[in-house]
DNA sequence: CTGGGCGTTCCACTGCAGGGGAAGGTCAAC
DNA sequence: GTTGACCTTCCCCTGCAGTGGAACGCCCAG
């Protein structure tokens, strides 16, 4: 299979394809006389599972942790379940973050300032 | 005022008032002979209030427009209060987004997978 | 007169995940 | 044999808000 049609086959780009190769995630199980990647259909399932760890927001650096122990032909489930619980306590705290944020905000607009006290001498009431 | 001590009274560092200075954000109001920026006092209520947008999650772009809109002699209220409600409505999304991938790894993280079923052929039950 | 602590500019780099586009090679069809 | 679609590598650019460091100038105390 070629680049292009691995990438039609998991719905993204040839460029990411190829920076998906660089950055050691997917590797072409062969290149062509002519120098074109060459990859097997196993390619499909695991652009597919980067994509998934994507959606489950976790950075291609977890996943490439993942796909490197599964290479070197450890079951990486115990490590899957880690990572995931480290994104689950990140998204906790970056929830909490944007919520004290709002509320940082919401209690700012509640001043209620009438334009006609709003001198530009003053650099912002609001604020 | 030179910029170490603007630095200090503010909290921030020099870099970083260099930069609001190519920025547009606060320019010194003179340069000394040999070239040293020098600021006076109301610089410090200018960078103190670009701090606090920066603490309310505004962008320096946004932060800028405010400035710029008081710099040019008008209140900027009505601005700003457009401003921390579009902030507001980009928190709400943010937060609803954030949310929805959380349950989803948690959902994933339900998954009650032993390691024992858990072979290396497959790439991962988890994701 | 020299050392240390300020200041200056300019350039590159950080993190993250690619995207844009140039210059060139390859392949199948017509 | 030539057109057009596809592939290659290479390098730069994006957004955001700075940070790091080099090479140099200024100024004051000892």
């Amino acid at each position: 299979m070629r680049i292009g049609e691995l990438a039609a086959a998991t719905g993204t780009t040839t460029k990411t394809l190829r920076f998906y190769d660089g950055a050691g995630l997917v590797h072409p199980s062969a290149r062509s006389v002519a120098g074109y990647r060459d990859y097997d259909t196993q390619a499909i399932d695991r652009v597919r599972f980067i994509l998934r760890g994507r959606t489950a927001g976790l950075t291609l650096a977890q996943i490439r942790e993942i796909l490197d122990l599964r290479d070197a032909g450890a079951a990486p489930c115990d490590h899957v379940q880690r990572t995931l619980d480290q994104q689950l306590a990140s998204l906790e705290q970056q929830i909490a973050e944007l919520t004290a944020l709002r509320e940082t905000i919401t209690s700012l607009r509640r001043r209620n300032v009438q334009a006609s006290t709003c001198h530009p001498e003053t650099i912002c009431l609001y604020l």
